[in-house]
DNA sequence: TATGCGTGGTT
DNA sequence: TAACCAAGCAT
């Protein structure tokens, strides 16, 4: 039998240099990158796709165009300009970097990956990612795309969780001298556009010569995965306090948990169990006649399913310290989905919208 | 190593 | 339509 061949990093190159998508953290083919761009793109990429991204990044960026901008931001405009993309802990994480990077590192991003990877929320993956597009270090980074190519292509039968740290020294012997940030690049999107988990171009690839996992008609067997359990079920009830002006009652999520630092609606903790009367009462904010809104809200989070039961008043108090008055209606865009899913509940219509 | 962390798109 | 999955990280 004759010896596998070797994936060619210059076909890679060319097809990639050919069909990449022209995104706002991409700046024309070869040319060097600002650190800071590369580093917000990829922690907000963190587990989010592309096109959900790109408005986020052209506001972020628009608002805080530098690293030092970002650094003298309070916590708490960061959070809300995070606002509906999830995982918010990469929103603090982001905000605490920022200020490492301007005060530890005089304000430049370092360059190892070793370094980029004592950075809150920068992890192997990421680290790498910006050593390669920013800093032209000859390495990959190993996200969802490229542990699938490299599982396909090498047939590595181990659940690619488990195997980041071979793909990654696998991925790094493949990466060409010249250019080691668009051959990065260039594994990812040709994971993202070809290589996709179900229904991958093998007729339009540039590697079908060497994948063995198209030689052996086993694409549809790489990557392994592991079956995931089904998310647990948690009950609250929530509170929807309105004023005069519409505007409806929020606070900060201080718990440590799902959505913490972002605004929610007071609410009862989450339970395995719908809460008792008492568990209702002793979360009630104070003063109004509690309405009960017909229906269940169901909220998906990765692990949890989150049933909420919600609870409508009207007062006149002021807020206390720490709680807000929102909008509520228009601008959603402060808001966790979640939040946003409760004000939107069974609300009752306004004037205007009621006459459309 | 396993688990906790959002949200939206795709099939 | 109910999985499945996305440019993962921290603990």
């Amino acid at each position: 039998m004759s010896a596998p061949s070797t994936p060619c990093a210059d076909r890679l190159l060319a097809w990639f240099k050919r069909h990449r998508r022209a995104l706002p953290w991409r700046g024309p083919w070869g040319r060097k990158r600002d650190p800071y761009r590369v580093w917000l793109s990829e922690i907000m990429l963190q587990q989010t796709q592309a096109a959900t991204v790109v408005p986020r990044y052209e506001a972020f960026l628009d608002r805080w165009p530098t690293v030092d901008a970002l650094a003298r931001a309070r916590e708490q405009e960061v959070l809300d300009a995070w606002a509906g993309l999830g995982y918010y802990r990469r929103a603090r994480n982001l905000h605490r970097a920022a200020q490492v990077v301007a005060t530890a590192w005089g304000g430049r991003f370092p360059g190892s990956v070793k370094e980029l990877e004592s950075l809150p929320g920068v992890g192997a993956y990421t680290a790498a990612a910006i050593a390669a597009l920013a800093f032209g270090v000859r390495t990959v980074a190993v996200d969802g795309n490229v542990a699938r190519v490299l599982a396909r292509v090498f047939a590595i039968s181990t659940p690619a969780g488990r195997s980041s740290r071979r793909l990654q020294a696998i991925g790094a012997d493949l990466a060409p001298e010249a250019l080691p940030g668009e051959f990065a690049e260039a594994l990812i999107e040709l994971g993202a556009l070809v290589c996709r988990p179900r229904g991958p171009r093998c007729d339009i690839c540039p590697w079908q010569s060497t994948c063995e996992a198209f030689r052996t008609g086993r694409t549809a067997d790489f990557p392994v995965s592991v079956p995931r359990k089904r998310p647990a079920v948690r009950y609250s009830v929530a509170f929807r306090l309105t004023n005069r002006r519409g505007e409806v009652l929020l606070r900060r999520q201080s718990d440590p948990g799902p959505f913490q630092g972002m605004l929610v609606l007071p609410a009862t903790p989450w339970a395995a169990t719908r809460p008792s009367p008492a568990a209702v009462q002793a979360a009630e904010p104070p003063g109004p006649a509690w309405r009960r809104v017909a229906g269940l809200v169901e909220h998906g989070l990765t692990h949890l399913t989150l049933r909420t039961e919600i609870r409508a008043g009207a007062t006149t108090r002021d807020p206390a310290p720490g709680e807000i008055w929102h909008p509520g209606r228009d601008d959603g865009r402060r808001l966790p989905a979640y939040t946003r899913k409760l004000l939107a509940h069974g609300a009752v219509p306004e004037p205007a919208a009621a006459a459309r």
